[in-house]
DNA sequence: CATGAATGAGTGTTCATTCAT
DNA sequence: TATGAATGAACACTCATTCAT
């Protein structure tokens, strides 16, 4: 490994680090109230340190919400690439790496679903990326009506209750989790099955 | 009425005063960017003034929290009441309330329910006065079993993913409203009708 | 007096003690390295206290420039009625009292007449207030024309020069206090008398 | 040319670069605003390059106001020099070579007349080189004197009242050049005829 | 010779809050 | 009850400079 190699890489662990950092105080913390300051005492830097790695507080949310994106994406893909036998397994499998993603990440589902409103007022994320986990959402949908597995109905309609659905499970156990789910698989499992039958 | 309790309305007057222009800065500024200044400047008083009704910032959004929950109960009730025929259409009653109180106060469906996490951390609120409207809606799905107009079931399980969800299409809706929604209303119509026959 | 007068001669005051204070750090350290905060320690006040008083730095030292053009303009003013004898007279008491008012607030004749380039792209101040000095001295000139004891000619030319050379004097006087002049008082009769044989 | 030779030249280069860059930064976005950052980013090195030729941020000052020196010097010196008739010609040449070395220069007629005083707090220069200029115009004056073009009087006098005359022209010229000026030509003829016949 | 990393001090400003009146 | 004065802490960010490489 060159100089330059071993340098760059060390560059990305240490953008790495602060974006993990930025992740864990945002959870803690909320988003507003996530300083550099907080940043750099957390990974034990100054907090002009970060400058060097950073251009601004904007530029490290940026690039904590295009990690989100890609893992948000990956994860789906995964999840559907697992199951590639008929449409409606395809479709089951995307819902639940959808859930799935988000409890995983729980940190990460908050800043693109549920707190992003403000943030997105000012940060301008290429659109295609928001948008492509319920784009892939839609195809598996499509693909399951033209299967004949899934009642034909208006494709965006029933994607768009599906998302709904999803969203609020993986929400609310994110939101609240010490509310006394009965059962966190369980309810996941039930969730899946009444929204498959619901739009069938 | 007498001087003290003419006093003690005014008291409340001032507070609701002062809650009712925290609501609208929060709507418009973000949760984290009210500051006492702001709400001090819109209702035309000095900062200090407030401090005379509310102990410090928290207390009014104690309080500010303490009247969403107040208005979301009573519009589940009111929502429930209106139609009193069989089981399912109260509990059909009540899905669409819950939905219609959180279009009609966004502000406070996000308090309650979707920025919910950090505030509790330091607010303590009676928990009972946060379950009512899902005791509620537990108690209407166990009507409707019992009526047998739904399928017997986990009656927690069944009202903890219609929760979810509702909460869904609520807090989408209200999260990113320029979304290419397909026909609001139709989508509400739609996704109420697919969470009943998802747990039928 | 009221209590209201007392508060609002208390208001002055304090605004004036910050004025001071900026004037004189100005002096001494230069107008672009005066913060807020040194004018804080300065009057030994807290930095945010000054908040109270002014809405920011930039306020400050539009108050302070203005401050400055009110002394400026009234010693002119006072020079001149002094002398109410002819026209020769009148000129020359105004271009002393021009050169008596810079050696006099040293600081605020760099402020308005040295250092103000760069101030005055952000800080914009009535066009009015700052040349109705050499206004003053125009109509002087004309005067001395008129009357026959100045050589007919171009104003604005005569005037201009004549303000150069005050210029010249009073801030060469003002900048290099240790340059090894001869005589402070002998210089400027000279100065004077040179200017007016100079135009005449 | 040697190793070391070619070595030294270069260095040289890299200073001038730092130092044309240091000026026309001086320039455009005034003294106390360049930063060293600025600097090297206007010459595309890294702000740490810088140090390698300049001790600190003031060592460049310093450099940067002994070549205004040197430009300042040669300018008047050039000026006399054209025209070697008679002495009131050479006195003549040299007013008008001030001039405009200040119009042609203000970037360092500023730094080295106007704005000195801070600066020289801190940076000690060679008195000797700020004040060969005046030496060079007290010898016109004195020479002139001799000759008989030019009233006998206080040498030192006579050269600081032309001196100020010099400084206010060039100085109010270079500050406020938005003013309106009737004719900066005439302005300028005018003002050295009258500051002669002033002094004769 | 040149650089990226790092830092402590400093910038103007906002904030929630306390206190005397 | 209401207010103006005051403050310490915090904010994002820039600066001149040092150091190891």
């Amino acid at each position: 490994m060159s100089t330059n190699e071993r340098r760059k890489k060390e560059i990305k662990e240490m953008k790495q680090e602060i974006i993990e950092a930025a992740v864990q105080l945002f959870l803690s913390d909320g988003y507003e109230n996530v300083s550099m300051r907080k940043i750099a005492k957390k990974i034990q830097y100054s907090p002009t340190a970060i400058y060097n790695y950073f251009a601004s507080k904007e530029e490290i949310l940026k690039q904590l919400l295009m990690n989100g994106y890609s893992i948000f994406l990956n994860s789906l893909k995964e999840g559907v690439a697992k199951s590639e036998e008929d449409a409606l397994s395809r479709l089951k499998a995307s819902l639940n790496a959808y859930i799935h993603f988000g409890l995983s990440h729980p940190d990460y589902y908050r800043l693109i679903f549920i707190e992003n409103l403000h943030l997105l007022q000012k940060i301008i994320i290429d659109e295609d990326d928001r948008t492509k986990g319920f784009q892939l959402l839609t195809e598996l949908v499509a693909e399951a009506m033209n299967e004949g597995v899934l009642k034909k109905n208006e494709v965006q309609l029933v994607s768009q209750s599906l998302w709904a659905s999803l969203h609020g499970i993986t929400a609310l156990l994110i939101t609240f989790p010490d509310f006394g789910w009965s059962d966190f698989d369980g309810l996941i499992r039930f969730q899946v099955e009444a929204m498959i039958k619901g739009v069938s």
